[in-house]
DNA sequence: CATTTGATGTTCT
DNA sequence: GAACATCAAATGC
């Protein structure tokens, strides 16, 4: 089997968790003009719900400039300044309106290796050059510059390259960083491949 | 090792 | 002005 770009009838299913599960062991990939291939796998998600979600930012219908594109139907970027340092990738998923999205917080890295220890500053490759949102956008070149763009294009793209992650596989956990969201920061919306050693902490 | 702190843009109060 | 979906470097054991 060939790799497959994941499309729009993937992004723009209603249930963001379910998406998310399904999202560890996809290869992510970046393809900049003049730049080699980069890509990674996911190995760890977490779930935001525009509705009744706290810790999402486009909670109860709030829209602002940087949130109006997780209103729009799944299969787009949102990237996201976390900081103002940190480039944070984003998955738009649902239909138009319903500000639903999958964050990627860790990859484990396959094509281009060699541009991302360029990209990341590093000689060696060990979990801390891509495990954590901030790391991985770095290392894929990803920036807010590409928020919004088409995930079904020749930039950036997931593909399915039939790598299976059985649900046995799948941990689980309440989502990090989001102390402020109240009781529904205890939610198990994040989830990580239990064996990958390309998990942040 | 663990803990602290500086960097820093967008949004909300 | 304060808070925030973070990271890396510096400091303290």
């Amino acid at each position: 089997m060939s790799p497959k770009k994941l499309d729009a009838n993937f992004y723009q299913r209603s249930d963001v968790v379910q998406i998310s599960r399904e999202l560890l062991g996809k290869v992510l990939c970046t393809q900049f003009p003049g730049q080699p291939l980069t890509s990674g796998i996911i190995t760890e998600t977490e779930a935001y719900c525009g509705r009744n979600d706290k810790a999402c930012h486009a909670n109860d219908g709030l829209r602002t400039k940087r949130t109006e594109v997780m209103y729009r139907a799944g299969g787009v970027a949102y990237v996201y300044l976390c900081y103002g340092i940190h480039h944070l990738f984003n998955i738009v998923t649902n239909v138009k309106d319903k500000a639903d999205a999958v964050l990627v917080r860790a990859v484990e890295p396959v094509n281009g290796i060699d541009s991302i220890l360029d990209r990341r500053n590093a000689t060696k490759l060990k979990p801390a050059i891509t495990a954590g949102p901030g790391r991985l956008t770095q290392a894929l070149n990803i920036t807010t510059d590409y928020t919004g763009i088409d995930l079904t294009g020749d930039t950036i793209w997931i593909e399915d390259r039939d790598k299976t992650i059985s649900s046995k596989q799948i941990v689980s956990s309440p989502r990090i960083g989001i102390d402020y969201a109240g009781d529904h920061a205890k939610r198990p919306w994040r989830f990580c491949i239990s064996e990958s050693k390309w998990i942040s902490k």
